[in-house]
DNA sequence: ACCTGAACACCGTTCAAGT
DNA sequence: ACCTGAACACCGTTCAAGT
């Protein structure tokens, strides 16, 4: 049967999630497909596009907080679970790095941040401002704790992150934002 | 006359100013030093370390922050400098990301923007952490005004960023931490 | 329409051997 | 002490030619 695009996209996924953006290779994602390199610029134009779709797919699988609380709770809620979902990704900061540059509100979670930081009091004008913020802390903690993780592997005496530090000192960050998000006065 | 770990480095800080850190290979900068690509290895250890003492360079020629002011001007004087010194280098986001992960006390005014969060209000138990988030922050409002600039010159149907805009949104980001860090009530 | 084979122009790193 | 030459094991991308 002939190669999919999606084949191609979910393929890449379970590279990224095992062995991380080192061994995410075109050259190693056509031997696991059992496909020549060249197959792939069939169904993708280039390893960019690739690692935008792969973005999308790793958001898409984050859940939608629900509606049935304060914005400011539901904005803190879907800023964690989306760090969770990202952390145990290797490199999923990279990927998704890129893929929010290119298209900031593709994919959902990113348009709900943003919905939310409106909700929970940031003006019209500023939303995207904020929205930005959030992201960059989330994807800048999941970057943070992944590298220090690399270090004490590396490094003996380097001690290993602890996921409960990690996700506690993120969310004093998360709560300077949240407080600091209705216009002063 | 022999090459020095100095001049290693500091040609890597050219590479990079000129062509972005898709030219600063480990080859083309023995090449442009005239030397063999192995004789690097004798000055820095791998790439990785290069990259640290090139972040070490480009912040390190940031002024640090007149002591005559209160705190969170400073502080927000001090980020908006560091980011302004930063966008002006391609893949300064990506550098120093990688140098802060790995150590992120080590640059002068990465150490400055600690000490003046605790001043504006911070906690002293919570400082590293919302020193962290306006690090990230400064790194991905670069990375972001990059990648556009990027896309824009790729796709000529996409607006090319403008400097003063980039410069206003990072501000209101900037200025929801500030308001937030002193602690609620 | 979809894929192979082969090429082009590269990488980072190691290491015996030379000076 | 410092560097070369040569190798090892890779990259992303293109494209004529095949089915």
């Amino acid at each position: 049967m002939a190669l999919s695009r999606d084949q191609v996209v979910s393929t890449a996924v379970d590279l990224l999630r095992r062995y991380g953006l080192g061994d995410l290779s075109m050259r190693r994602l056509a031997r696991e497909l059992g496909v020549a390199p060249g197959a792939l610029y069939w169904h993708v134009a280039n390893k960019q596009e690739l690692l935008v779709e792969v973005a999308d797919v790793l958001l898409a699988e984050i859940v939608s907080p629900p509606a049935d609380q304060p914005a400011a709770d539901a904005l803190v809620g879907l800023a964690v679970a989306v760090r969770e979902a990202l952390v145990k990704v290797p490199d999923a900061a990279d990927v998704v790095g890129l893929a929010y540059a290119v298209e900031p509100g593709a994919a959902r979670p990113l348009r709900d941040l943003a919905r939310l930081v409106h909700d929970a009091g940031a003006p019209a004008a500023e939303r995207d401002e904020v929205a930005a913020l959030v992201v960059h802390h989330i994807l800048g903690s999941v970057a943070g704790q992944q590298d220090r993780a690399l270090a004490a592997s590396v490094d003996a005496d380097l001690p290993a992150p602890d996921a409960t530090t990690e996700a506690k000192a993120f969310e004093v960050g998360l709560s300077v934002i949240v407080r600091g998000l209705a216009p002063s006065r």
